[in-house]
RNA sequence: GCCCAGGUGGCGGAAUUGGCAGACGCGCUGGCUUCAGGUGCCAGUGUUGGAAACGACGUGCCGGUUCGAGUCCGGCCCUGGGCACCA
């Protein structure tokens, strides 16, 4: 390797951070850009190479705006709130204060190391008493706006985590952290209504620049539009109102469902199947999430002996109830259209209930019986005066003679839930509440305290930040959590009266909900920020981050901003403007099989891709059709023999196969980007992560590809040290300019795949050169590697004679006219297929083009003797004879 | 099941949006340099037939549009991601 990378880059660093190169301001009379980076949670193992990833193109954004006369605001901070160092505290007693601070310095370090252009005395930490201030304070508007509520409901309750789960963070009964079993549990709880934002979270994603992404959160929020509709039920004055989004359909209401936990379940069903009914709705309520969707394929239900009346057709439809409908979304309660639902089709089946279509493609019943739902639109039919209606213009009108009638009205709703927002744990921002309490004595010392949960009382904000208070123990499973055990600090007096702190925190997306606008201002102690610092830098321009946080935490940073807005704290009504997820890097493992006997006894080894070998899905693991024996896939990632580019196992020679999966410890693939910064150097690292593919893409990694990065850094070396010329010859000059067009664009599109592959080959022409390089190409090339290497950029930009730093120079521009050619070589065309090639002018006539090509004697050969059907000519393009 | 994204050499990936498929990099083969090489340099490298000139085939599969399709249209298969009783 032609330089030292150990000394340049440290160096570089130190020079930034001593000159203060990339402190944000605003300059009068230049544009602001705002680039923003998914803060990390600095975890115990440090940073993994998926990092820099969407940290280096950020940076190579910033430092191209930072050229192009941007004043560029680039910060970094720390999600430093969570479980893992809370459950480090409670195996090892360390604070988790002190578990944060020592990770935080650890990526710090490692950051630092990569060269990045952070505004690092802009650095926020979301566990810091000055910014849980704010946090709080936060909290404080949603509760005092009637936004943060307590109820009583069944929650997702994680016994091993020994806390409870919002919905988002339980996957398949499972908790997504650590996949421990969830369980249905009613525990007391703050709960923030997201749902009356929920029409203006969708509505207004749609001017923004984000991907997919967009659509995931409209599919989340899940809005629908439909009727809701009274049935009255049969002996009695109840109504059952039930919400549908076809109530084109309400002729073919054959039956009703009402969902086990809804208030009316036994108020309505009948003294005989009370008991039965009450049985069901309490297995249903213990059951999990887990058990509802695995082993509840098979409908389940029961019938409660009631009857409503449709209030259309006057005929009387049993009632059901079954946990196939949810309490929680519409009215809780359904009426069911066998023959236009799936869910209900299958259904009717089980229970053998009535099937009657009123909707078919052209409005005719069908001949034979369904045999699955229409869940089409189409034409209705049985449906009285409606008939021949298609099922748009039926939804519109039987909902105007719904309302009219006093029967029904038009409703919109959505699939968002509230957001559950409590946390029984230690290592979170406490939520500033407390409670009245009646107690004999002092709580503190243990006199029995009863705590009145209804009244709850807001802490004054001249008292934030409230700070939690230290403890021994850090173990959850209380579902008051470890803070009740805080006797000290959870009771206190005031005015001659005990109170109650509230003992649950907040979960960790409250850190992360806002910290983009502490960057703004982040030693502002008066204030959240300035109106001043609000004004110079919101909203973000370019937020990055990985797309498993699409939905959860963009969609409570964009609801909290929205709070903010309707408080008058901010002026936009969305915070991020173009939103960008960087793909995940994947790492390589290397399999082999073994054949094992009954014992685990190793019989023989196999190819990693040998084909005599498929997954036991009954036992997992792997198993040999043809002996039946059982297969052990093994992994190996040193002493690997490479030969004949193939990867071996040593011992037994037998191939490897090359697996790309998540990194993971399990699987010894995890690549440390120190190994890398010491042996390659960050410019290396940073360049090839960007050369690897589209930054979107997912991509494995291959330790191979960073060899090819470091020549291409090398040969840059190596060109900008040769004796170096005055006058350009034209090809190069032609070649600087598109070079300089090109990654231009590209870092404008963020394709910086394209962009490095542009560079080296700009570079692989100077190299070549007989003649000494023009000095502006090779100064004009350090300016375009400049974003992606800045150490050895800024090394070679000194060494040229110029004073550092070259982040302050100008991106360098192009002449357009030196990016197109006039005579192009063109492909020669007989009957679409290529025969050749002519250099033409792209202004040149068919008549002169085709002159040309007859010269070239392969294409006279094939069209001279035939008859000439067509000539297509495209100037600069092609030129294709048809002849036959 | 539904909704997205994507299938291109041995590998990662290019392809100005309908106009020379495989840029750039890795790997591999041969050569030069070297006492030596896990270094550097030069050449070659989609498959296939051929000694070669040259030819045929080739972007998941089937069909279509077009002078011309990796790119557009219809159908299917596979991979990755998201959602999943939301009435």
């Amino acid at each position: 390797m032609a330089y030292d990378h150990l000394s340049v880059e440290p160096r570089w660093q130190k020079y930034w951070e001593d000159n203060e190169c990339f402190v944000a301001k605003r300059r009068e009379g230049h544009p602001k850009y705002y680039v923003l980076d998914m803060f990390p949670y600095p975890s115990g193992s440090g940073l993994h190479v998926g990092h820099p990833e969407g940290y280096t193109a950020t940076d190579i954004v910033a430092r191209h705006k930072r050229m192009q006369g941007y004043d560029v605001l680039h910060p970094m901070g720390w999600d430093a709130f969570g479980l893992p160092a809370e459950q480090h505290a409670i195996n090892t007693g360390t604070h988790p204060r002190e578990t944060t601070a020592n990770n935080v310095k650890t990526f710090r370090t490692q950051l630092k190391s990569l060269g990045f252009s952070y505004d690092w005395s802009r650095e926020v930490d979301t566990t810091e008493p000055k910014y849980v201030r704010w946090t709080q304070w936060i909290f404080l508007k949603l509760f005092n706006s009637g936004l943060a509520f307590q109820s009583e409901i069944p929650v997702n309750w994680c016994p091993v985590l020994g806390t409870v789960l919002a919905n988002e963070e339980v996957i398949d009964g499972l908790s997504e952290r650590g996949g421990h079993p969830v369980v249905r549990q009613p525990v007391r709880q703050w709960q923030l209504k997201i749902t009356e934002y929920a029409d203006q979270l969708a509505a207004d994603l749609e001017p923004l620049n984000w991907p997919d992404t967009k659509q995931k959160q409209r599919e989340w929020i899940g809005r629908s539009e439909g009727a809701e509709v009274e049935f009255p039920v049969v002996g009695g004055d109840k109504k059952l109102k039930v919400y549908t989004t076809r109530p084109d359909t309400l002729f073919g209401a054959t039956y009703m469902v009402i969902a086990p936990d809804h208030k009316m379940t036994l108020d309505i069903c009948s003294s005989e199947q009370r008991e039965e009914v009450k049985t069901y709705a309490e297995a249903a309520a213990r059951k999990s999430d887990l058990e509802r969707t695995s082993l509840g394929k098979e409908k389940s239900g029961i019938f409660t002996g009631a009857h409503a009346t449709n209030p259309l057709t006057g005929k009387e439809v049993p009632i059901y109830t079954a946990d196939y409908v949810l309490g929680a979304y519409g009215t809780g309660a359904i009426m069911a259209v066998p023959a236009h639902d799936t869910r209900d089709f299958e259904f009717a089946q089980a229970f053998d209930l009535a099937i009657v279509p009123v909707v078919s493609a052209d409005g005719k019943a069908p001949d034979e019986p369904l045999t699955e739902a229409f869940a089409d639109h189409g034409i209705a039919l049985n449906s009285g005066k409606f008939d021949g209606l298609k099922t748009a213009d039926f939804k519109s009108q039987i909902i105007d003679y719904l309302e009219a009638e006093g029967i029904g009205c038009r409703k919109v709703n959505y699939k968002l839930r509230d957001w559950l927002f409590s946390r029984q744990r230690y290592w979170g921002e406490p939520i500033p509440v407390y409670f009245p309490v009646e107690c004999d004595g002092d709580p503190r010392t243990g006199a029995e305290a009863k705590i009145d949960y209804q009244t709850p009382i807001a802490v004054d904000e001249s008292e934030l930040p409230l700070l939690l208070p230290e403890l021994e123990d850090y173990h959850p499973g209380d579902p008051q959590g470890p803070l009740s055990r805080a006797l000290e600090w959870r009771y206190f007096q005031k005015d001659g009266k005990w109170f109650a702190r509230e003992t649950n925190t907040m979960p960790q997306w409250a850190g992360s909900c806002w910290y983009y606008l502490r960057y703004l201002d982040p030693q502002n102690e008066t204030e959240i920020f300035s109106e001043e610092a609000y004004d110079a830098w919101m909203p973000v321009d370019l937020y990055m981050g990985g797309a498993e946080h699409a939905v959860l935490h963009l969609l409570y940073a964009r609801f909290w901003h929205k709070v903010l807005f309707d408080a008058g704290v901010v002026k936009h009504a969305e915070p991020f403007t173009q939103l960008v997820h960087q793909g995940m890097i994947l790492g390589q493992s290397h399999r082999y099989y073994a054949v094992v006997d009954d014992d685990g006894k190793e019989l023989e080894r196999l190819d990693g891709d040998h084909e005599d070998v498929v997954p036991d899905k009954e036992q997992g693991g792997f198993v040999r059709p043809s002996t039946g024996h059982k297969v052990e896939a093994r992994w190996l990632n040193d002493n690997i023999d490479w030969k004949g580019g193939e990867a071996h196992e040593p011992e037994s020679g037998v191939k490897l196969a090359i697996i790309s999966e998540k990194m993971s410890k399990a699987r010894g693939n995890v690549v440390n980007p120190d190994d890398v910064v010491a042996e390659y150097g960050a410019d290396s690292l940073r360049v090839y992560e960007m050369f690897m593919g589209p930054l979107e893409q997912v991509k494995p990694w291959q330790t191979n590809g960073l060899a090819g990065v470091r020549r291409f850094l090398d040969k840059v070396d190596k060109v900008a040290r040769k004796e170096l010329g005055a006058d350009s010859d034209d090809e190069t000059n032609k070649l600087l300019h598109r070079t300089v067009k090109k990654v231009g664009e590209d870092i404008e599109q963020m394709r910086f795949n394209t962009a490095v592959s542009t560079m080296m080959i700009f570079t692989n022409h100077l190299i070549g050169l007989k003649t000494p390089p023009p000095k502006e190409a090779v100064e004009k090339l350090l300016l375009l590697v400049s974003p992606f290497a800045p150490h050895l950029a800024e090394e070679l930009w000194e060494l040229l004679g110029h004073p550092p730093s070259i982040s302050a120079e100008s991106w360098p521009s192009f002449d357009a006219a030196l990016c197109v050619d006039d005579v192009v070589e063109i492909p020669l065309q007989v009957n679409g297929k290529v025969r050749g090639r002519v250099s033409l002018a792209k202004t040149a006539d068919e008549a002169t083009a085709k002159a040309a090509a007859m010269d070239i004697e392969k294409v006279r050969a094939l069209v001279e003797g035939k008859t000439l059907r067509k000539i297509v000519y495209v100037p600069g393009r092609i030129l294709n004879f048809i002849v036959s």
